[in-house]
DNA sequence: CGCCGATTTGACGCCCCTCAACGGTCGTGG
DNA sequence: CCACGACCGTTGAGGGGCGTCAAATCGGCG
């Protein structure tokens, strides 16, 4: 009665890579909090440098090549993750195809706040990743022992809680140029954050994720991108590297 | 160079009702929780009924009339709240005018998962309310005291987290009728967990509040509810009381 | 009864999705 | 080395759905 999707939708049916098959997760000993460049910016920094050993006794290390998944829709959660290297996408399907990418996530990210016993999202690698896992009862122990971290795990759910709701207006209320001028202000910002240049945003994702995370076309996508460096507001040359030339516009345009 | 918004948008102005010109906010002295319908649904079940006392000690009790705003965006937090009795509304407004409501909160819904400084939203009544107040300050020191109200808020957290989600999908992949069913059956689901009958929804919002919390326009809204109405999904003589004559085709129209 | 707001319905137009084609890059294999 | 295919990104043409504008109906309240 109402949308119609596209046939088999967009992207790679989870294990039809390029030629190698996109390989499937592998397990490693966790390699110490210590040098971790994820710790500042994850709920691990909850727990004082002294105390690493208790998250290190429990944590193991999780790699995972591009297009690898690390958990399916439906299936159960044993586990909760910080992601110590690369980004993921979370993907929900609908039935008959219709994709949505709940967002990307990048390294210091926590993948967990869930109250449901079952994944509502699959977790894919959009790039090379390595994660810190913890097994869900580990971690309900670590918090009764360290009280911080719960606090520390509350409020960084509240930030998350406070970006998706962002989302929600972007998806409800903008046009295509406006969110995709949302998307890569708010990426710049968290890869500034760790480290990356002011006005540059890098897209290790395609545009058929992008496409899905606003709620748009590829072609439409596209399209906003041609139209927002037509406007002079970026720039560039390789469609993965972007130039933010007038953050302000970008900003304004996505109302922020 | 997008989308453009409608001159004035739709809802009042935030203090201009029918008549009496939309009350404020009054406060009075909290009536105690071993009565409270509330508690159960709410946080406030993580503390032990014998030590109510510590919440009755620094709670405050808010009377919020029809069209009253109970903190408007911007404005610094520093309470958080449950809902006692009545129906709010997460307002955000861009500076076009276009409109946004982010949600829709009942009994025992809680008020103040954020990280942000100030509101990013604002908050009205959408019928007669009341709520049990909270100094932010006091909170914290609750969830010192006792480590089951923080964990409590954490999985609280972690359901509104997962809820958002599910919008996201609805917001960015959905066509209207589907908006729609979702968004009944997920209301019809909340109203029966507080006692209401099963297969009725009451609508005490607009067909403004619904648009603009569906992203679309009340035209559209109103078109979706007769569309439903003739497949048979739905049944009403009152627009603001729904019956859910097919529970089984919306939620599969939802992607439920 | 008259006014006002809420809801519904109709007519029309634009924006975005659909369908299609093209160019570029990369990896493979002849 | 170059031909080839696969994938990605871009651009153009066309159609449909939802937004826009407009008007009618209904109910509540003064």
């Amino acid at each position: 009665m109402d949308t119609r999707p596209r046939p088999p939708s967009s992207a790679e049916p989870t294990g039809s890579a390029r030629h190698a098959a996109a390989g499937s997760p592998k397990r490693a000993q966790h390699g110490g909090c210590e040098g971790c460049l994820a710790r500042p910016l994850a709920i691990c920094a909850s727990i004082p440098a002294a105390e690493t050993h208790a998250l290190e006794a429990v944590a193991g290390e999780v790699l995972l090549p591009v297009g690898a998944t690390l958990a399916s829709q439906g299936d159960p959660r044993r586990e909760v993750y910080t992601i110590t290297r690369g980004m993921l996408r979370r993907v929900r399907l609908l039935p008959d195809g219709r994709r949505l990418v709940a967002g990307f996530l990048m390294v210091g990210d926590f993948i967990g706040f869930s109250g449901a016993p079952h994944y509502r999202h699959t977790l894919e690698a959009v790039t090379d990743c390595v994660l810190c896992a913890f097994p869900l009862q580990s971690m309900r122990s670590l918090c009764q022992r360290y009280p911080d971290l719960e606090s520390g795990m509350l409020a960084q759910a509240c930030s998350e809680l406070d970006a998706t709701r962002g989302s929600l207006m972007m998806l409800a209320r903008l046009g295509p140029g406006e969110r995709l001028a949302g998307f890569l202000v708010e990426l710049g910002e968290r890869q500034q954050q760790r480290g990356g240049a002011a006005h540059h945003v890098d897209l290790p994702m395609t545009r058929a994720d992008i496409a899905d995370h606003l709620g748009l076309t590829i072609e439409t996508v596209s399209r906003s991108f041609t139209k927002l460096r037509q406007s002079g507001a970026i720039a560039f040359e390789d469609p993965r590297r972007i130039d933010l030339v007038d953050v302000a516009a970008l900003r304004s345009a996505a109302g922020l």
